[in-house]
DNA sequence: CGTGTAGTTGATAGTGCTCAATTTTAGTGG
DNA sequence: CCACTAAAATTGAGCACTATCAACTACACG
C-alpha cells in the first residue's frame, strides 16, 4: 500500500534523532529496518519512552493532523526510515477512501497498544512489565516477518529498556538477571531467546487481543 | 457537527458500565454530562483506568476500526452519553472527507494524551501524577466550557482516583492530603479548587502541548 | 438507627531508587 | 593483533516511596 507512495529513504544510528520534539514536520516516517521509539524528554534530563517501534509500523502518522510533535522519535540501534510527504498522505486520502481506513486504522493500532502500556505501567511489577514487552514484541515481529523461531535481534541498551519501563538501570539490570535465571528468556548481546513463550506470557498476565492481529473487515 | 447524526441519548450511575470490556459494538458513545473512564480488570481483580473522559469525548470511536473493545468504559458520577450507530459514521466520513478528518483527528489527540498519561506512569511521583492530572483535567474541562473559575465539579472516588494513577487508595489518601495542606488544591466532596494553578502546574511539570488546544488548520 | 460505602489513620513490609565503584564489552588507532 | 578508550553492564549498600493490612471514623440512605 504504501510502496505505491513517493518516498526518501534515511539511515540512523543508535540514539539519532529521526523526527525531533516539538518539530512541524512535512512528512510522516515509516520504519523499513530496525527499531525505533518515542521519547520525551522531562526538564530535569530524564527521559521516557513511550512506545518502541518495528519494521512497517508509520510512527508519526498522527503528526500529520495534530501538526506539532508531543515527542521525539529516535533510533534504537541502526534503522532505516521512508518519509513520506503529508501531501502524498492526503492524497492518498481524498482519492482512496479505503487506504484512508487503514492509516486511520494504524494511528488506532497505535493507541491501543499504548492504552495496554498504560496498564502495564499502573499494575505491574518490573519484572512483569519487561516479560510483557518481550511477548508484546514478539508478537509484532512475528507478525511483519522478522522474527525466527522463538528469537529476535532487539539492540536495546538496559538505560533505553529502563526509560521504557519507567524504571532505573540498576533496577532493569536486577530484574533482567532474575528472568535470565527464570529460564524464561535469554536476553544477551541485543539477542531476545524467549525459552517458554506460555510461561513468559502468565508471568506479563499478557492478552493479545489489543494487537488487533487478527484479520477483520473494516 | 456530531448535532446532526441520528442518536439515542442514556443516563448512567456511577460505575454504570457504558461499554463492556471485549465487546463488539455497533455504536460508538460521546459524552454529553458527566465522566467516565476506561477501565481494564486483570485476572487477579485489580484494574487500571486508562484514561478519563469529559463532555464532547468520543470515548470509543476507535472501536468501529478496531471492532472488539480492547477495555470497558464505564461510568464516573453520573453520566450521560449518545450513542451514534457506525453506519452514521461511515456515512458521514465518505460524504464528508473533511467530518472525517475531524473524526480521525479526535482519536489522534485522544493517543497524545494517552502518551502523556505514560510518561506521568513512568516518571513522575504520586504527588505529581495528582497534579498532572488536575491541571489535564482543568485546561480539558475549560476548552469544554464546564469550569467556572478555577474549580470544577469531579466526583472521583478515592479507590477510581487510584486505578487512574496506578496506586494504592492508602496512598491516593495521603498525599490529597499533602495536596491540600501544600495549599495548591482544594480537592473535597467532589468539588476541585485549584487556588494556584501555576504552581500547581510547576510541580507536576505539566506542559499543555500536548492538549491540541491552539487552533490550527488541519 | 442499622448498614454500607467512602475516607482516614498507623504500623510494617516490599519494591525500586540513588550513589558509587567495578567489570565487561565494543570500537578505535597504532 | 594489541593497547587504549568510552560506553554498557554489573554489583553492593543504604534509603525513599509506595503497598498491604487492619482498624476506625464519617456520612448517606432506607
Amino acid at each position: 500500500m504504501i510502496n505505491s507512495l513517493p518516498k526518501r529513504t534515511e539511515t540512523f544510528l543508535n540514539g539519532g534523532e529521526v523526527v525531533a520534539e516539538d518539530s512541524r514536520p512535512g512528512e510522516s516516517c515509516m520504519i523499513l529496518k530496525g527499531f525505533a521509539a518515542r521519547s520525551h524528554y522531562s526538564r530535569d534530563g530524564s527521559r521516557q519512552i513511550s512506545a518502541l517501534h518495528v519494521p512497517g509500523d508509520f510512527v508519526d502518522l498522527h503528526a500529520y493532523l495534530l501538526r506539532v510533535m508531543d515527542h521525539g522519535v529516535i533510533a534504537i540501534g541502526s534503522c532505516e526510515v521512508a518519509y513520506v510527504s503529508y501531501d502524498s498522505i492526503r492524497r492518498v486520502t481524498e482519492e482512496s477512501p479505503h487506504l484512508g481506513r487503514l492509516l486511520w486504522l494504524s494511528t488506532v493500532i497505535d493507541g491501543a497498544i499504548q492504552r495496554a502500556w498504560v496498564t502495564c505501567l499502573g499494575r505491574r511489577t518490573a519484572e512483569q512489565r519487561m516479560a510483557h514487552l518481550l511477548c508484546e514484541l514478539y508478537l509484532r515481529l512475528e507478525a511483519a516477518g522478522i522474527a525466527t523461531g522463538n528469537s529476535f535481534h532487539l539492540p536495546l541498551t538496559q538505560s533505553q529498556l529502563a526509560d521504557l519501563l519507567g524504571l532505573s538501570v540498576v533496577h532493569v539490570n536486577k530484574k533482567l538477571q532474575k528472568l535470565r535465571l527464570s529460564g524464561l528468556v535469554d536476553w544477551r548481546g541485543g539477542i531476545v531467546v524467549i525459552r517458554d513463550f506460555g510461561d513468559l506470557a502468565r508471568l506479563a498476565e499478557f492478552d493479545p487481543t489489543y494487537l488487533s492481529l487478527r484479520v477483520e473487515t473494516r
